[in-house]
DNA sequence: CTTAAACTATGAAGCTGTAGTCAGGTCAAA
DNA sequence: TTTGACCTGACTACAGCTTCATAGTTTAAG
């Protein structure tokens, strides 16, 4: 049996946060001391620790809820969503990213943010031996293996949905 | 003199977010009609497109009403800042993908998904004719010329800290 | 001219996932 | 016995809105 404070050493988390657990029933203690004081059983850990786990893929607290205590709904579904909604919540940060360098004006801060550009992409690559027919068959072989993470890497450059069309285009062509 | 409902059209965002925006004080109207309609001036339109941009940068909107009051600050060392925040965002959501994707056992999904994997990516490299040796050299000029940004694309392949290490430390010597 | 739809107003409460504060009850050790 | 560490429930605050309730205004149709 273990007290709230033993679990907030665990789990490095606030005592108001696992109120806030029972309160909503995602994690409620077995028993009670005497004095009313909340008593865990190792099952409530176990619990804690799947709770711990799904938060820590972002997922919300009502999904978690509904995945640990409706048994039927197996969490592969609910994963593959998150998955697809990390993708689109990416995709924006780095639009943000591209907005802010137009914004600052790019050429000053384009060499000391980790940010990369087209430019600086195909220069690494030419430096290392690439010429412009194997960048060509690059495209060709990651539009054919990985067509999503294709579209994912060509927005991360910065570079146009316009642009990146055309590029897919023709890789998946040949 | 645009009335509220004219800005929603304008800028596709709700009735409520502009009452709130008035209430917060970063854009209320200039005027206000006989029967008490909020009358918004071109000045206004102004100072809302700057909001939306600035929205679009992923700014708090207390933090855009510091930029768009006090004049004396300049942006550039807020948005820097925020350029920053958005590559610790970034990497936490591909840390979760990472979860996700081990936590769904891997195999099944890798094909289906966005994410990239250490072998897939060899595998396109090597198919577009790169060699080992090329690769050394394509490690090499990345950490050269953005080292940051090799850290991150390293970490989106999902490799550990400790081989990343391994690699850039290399990379750096020759 | 009337009436209904479509607009506008104010104010309050609700949402998520915590963090923190309060006044007090409990418990083990010195 | 008294300290001090722990615990209790209940409350407030945060961002950036949304929703609700209630009511006044404008405009177009009939």
């Amino acid at each position: 049996m273990y007290t709230i404070g033993q679990l907030v050493k665990q789990f490095e988390l606030s005592r108001s946060t696992l109120l806030y657990y029972d309160k909503i029933g995602l994690l409620q203690p077995s028993a009670r001391s005497a004095a009313n004081y909340r008593l865990y059983t190792k099952d409530d850990l176990q619990r804690m620790s799947q709770i711990f786990l799904y938060k820590e893929a972002g997922l919300s607290l009502e999904v978690i809820a509904q995945i640990l205590d409706e048994q039927s709904n197996q969490p592969t579904a609910i994963l593959e969503q998150r998955l697809n909604q990390l993708n689109t919540e990416i995709s924006q940060l780095r639009q943000q990213q591209q907005l802010i360098i137009e914004l600052l004006g790019k050429e000053s801060l384009l060499r000391t943010s980790r940010v990369m550009d087209k430019a600086q992409w195909v220069a690494i690559l030419k430096a290392s031996g690439m010429d412009e027919q194997a960048m060509k068959q690059w495209h060709i072989e990651f539009e054919r293996g990985l067509p999503e993470a294709h579209q994912d890497f060509l927005e991360s450059l910065g570079i146009g949905q316009d642009e990146i069309g055309k590029i897919r285009g023709w890789a998946r062509l040949e």
